[in-house]
DNA sequence: GCAGATGATTATTG
DNA sequence: CAATAATCATCTGC
């Protein structure tokens, strides 16, 4: 996530971080491993911490004899380097499906431990090997971990190509658009030597949209897509107060949370209540210039004034006028 | 739970 | 670039 500079901001950021990555996945923490992969959690972390200590040649490779029941599909195997002292006598090895090898995977991609990603692409087979290598290179999960080891080596054309090359399930897009951005955002600060203000950023959006292989095309306004938020102003048409279940329905209609959804109605109720056009804005301005004719200073003018006429009737923009 | 105010971010405009 | 509008989140008080 980009981190802005910014230090004013604490709270927020965490908020943002929520909110981006909730779009298509993972927000819930619940459900961080889609459900396609099946019930490999367990040892997930167990092999992780193997490709973590690979370099003391003591792990105890011999206690994954994962059930092979299970497993039968496409059976990979990784050869585990003993690097450290000479005796490259005995060469261990781990058998994985390519669904518990994914799992491994975007474990490590979460800690964030990009040279532990790098030696985990280092123990998979060639590509040229066997048909079986080309799938392995061709999973999803694989090619998101190449893309952000692209990223972190600055290697930015072949992460462009990779992100364009290969359609990726709708799974995976939240993260990786955020890295096609990110990418893009760290070229262009390369360039001028100053970090990228909110301005710029939007610029370059624009100048570099998103593939087809990472976006489903739906239109997104701010943070929310577009069908989502019509079809929450459908509800609101009814009713501005869903009930629980209601936002519940919702929710799951929209893809979003159901604080969100809660936002929404809150928000928006908010926004109703206080006319936001032009037009409306002015003349209550001019009114309020009117009655406060004899005003000195024409920030003291709803100072005078009873909050409750006035102060809700005006939108945001002046609520800090308001103040001084 | 909601209303109200406010902060922060994004999108647009001049 | 600055200013503005639109949007979403959070905090406080009830």
């Amino acid at each position: 996530m980009m981190k802005s500079s910014t230090p004013s901001s604490s709270y927020h950021h965490s908020a943002y971080d929520y909110h981006h990555h909730h779009h298509n996945f993972s927000a819930t923490s619940s459900n961080v491993y889609p459900s396609y992969y099946p019930n490999h959690y367990i040892s997930q972390s167990n092999i992780s911490t193997k490709i973590e200590n690979d370099d003391s040649s003591n792990s105890t490779l011999t206690s994954s004899p994962t059930t092979n029941n299970t497993l039968l599909q496409n059976p990979i195997i990784l050869k585990l380097p003993n690097n450290n002292n000479n005796n490259n006598s005995i060469e261990q090895t781990i058998t994985l499906t390519i669904d518990h090898l994914a799992c491994v995977c975007e474990a490590i991609q979460q800690s964030g431990k990009i040279d532990k990603l790098i030696k985990l692409l280092q123990l998979l087979p060639l590509k040229s090997s066997s048909p079986d290598a080309v799938l392995i290179h061709q999973h999803d999960s694989i090619l998101k971990a190449r893309a952000i080891i692209y990223y972190h080596q600055s290697k930015f054309r072949e992460l462009y190509y990779l992100l364009e090359s290969h359609t990726f399930d709708s799974h995976h897009h939240s993260e990786l658009q955020q890295l096609w951005y990110k990418a893009h955002y760290m070229e262009a600060q390369k360039i001028r030597g100053r970090p990228l203000g909110a301005v710029d950023k939007y610029r370059i959006r624009r100048k570099y949209p998103l593939p087809k292989s990472i976006w489903d095309g739906e239109e997104t306004i701010y943070c929310f897509k577009e069908k989502s938020r019509q079809a929450l102003k459908e509800c609101y048409r009814q009713n501005r107060y869903p009930t629980p279940n209601e936002k519940r329905l919702l929710a799951k209609k929209t893809g979003l949370t159901l604080t969100q959804v809660s936002n929404w109605f809150k928000n928006r109720r908010q926004r109703d209540r206080t006319p936001r056009t032009q037009d409306l804005q002015t003349s209550l301005l001019n009114q309020a210039a009117y009655f406060a004719a004899g005003s000195v200073y024409s920030h003291g003018l709803f100072a005078t004034t009873p909050s409750s006429s006035i102060n809700t009737s005006l939108p945001t923009n002046n609520s800090t006028f308001i103040h001084h």
